[in-house]
DNA sequence: ATCGTTTATCGTAAATATACGATTAAATAA
DNA sequence: TTATTTAATCGTATATTTACGATAAACGAT
């Protein structure tokens, strides 16, 4: 693109958007249900329940975290991610907010 | 990318994945608004209400239309879109189900 | 001090997304 | 028929995303 327009919009469009963002990846949504569901938090365990590689996970990692939706505490050599209950909380009620609106059920 | 990965991964996490990549521009959650808030239904309409080309909202539009979220009738030589009820509540009930799992509130 | 483990980052390649103006297509109006 | 209106598509430029292997950085163990 030419130049990003992104900025021309508000700040709950973009919140919600960027949220939106991280959640459009296949991978990302399971590293979400496998940090829920399974007893594992390190980035090597998630690399080895998904068919991408551990600089790949690393980076869907990054982007989880960059919204906020995961946490990451170092432990020494390893990392221990984790959801972020309250952004997660928050991305429901913003989701929900928006398309209970658009919708006139 | 060298390959998408993304058809390793199973249905329902392909399909949330693909809903919010619709969602993960400001001007696509905007035009979802401005279909249900304003008493607009035109392309032309929406484009005097954003920052965008024509042709950029249309491309948003589309993107809107590929996962069912918009639907469009043609009426002679203009195009109603309207947000299809049925595929929001989907949304919405998809994006729940998922962040009410993922969070142990 | 060296070696293994774990994760992040770099470099790179290719796909996809975003934006625009120009053009096309289809319907209506003159 | 010709002109106008409306939306989609084409062509194009640039940015971003996705993926990988290689490397670096940080720690623990030997």
């Amino acid at each position: 693109m030419a130049i990003s327009k992104v900025e021309l919009f508000n700040e709950n469009e973009i919140l919600l958007a960027d949220l939106a963002k991280a959640l459009s990846h296949p991978a990302r949504i399971k590293i979400l249900q496998i940090l829920t569901d399974m007893n594992v938090c390190m980035c090597g365990d998630i690399v080895e329940l998904l068919p991408l590689s551990q600089s790949t996970v690393s980076q869907h990692l990054k982007e989880l975290k960059r919204v906020g939706l995961v946490q990451g505490e170092i432990e020494g050599q390893k990392v221990c991610y984790c959801v972020n209950n309250k952004m997660i909380e928050k991305a429901k009620e913003a989701f929900a907010k928006l398309l209970s609106h658009v919708c006139k059920c």
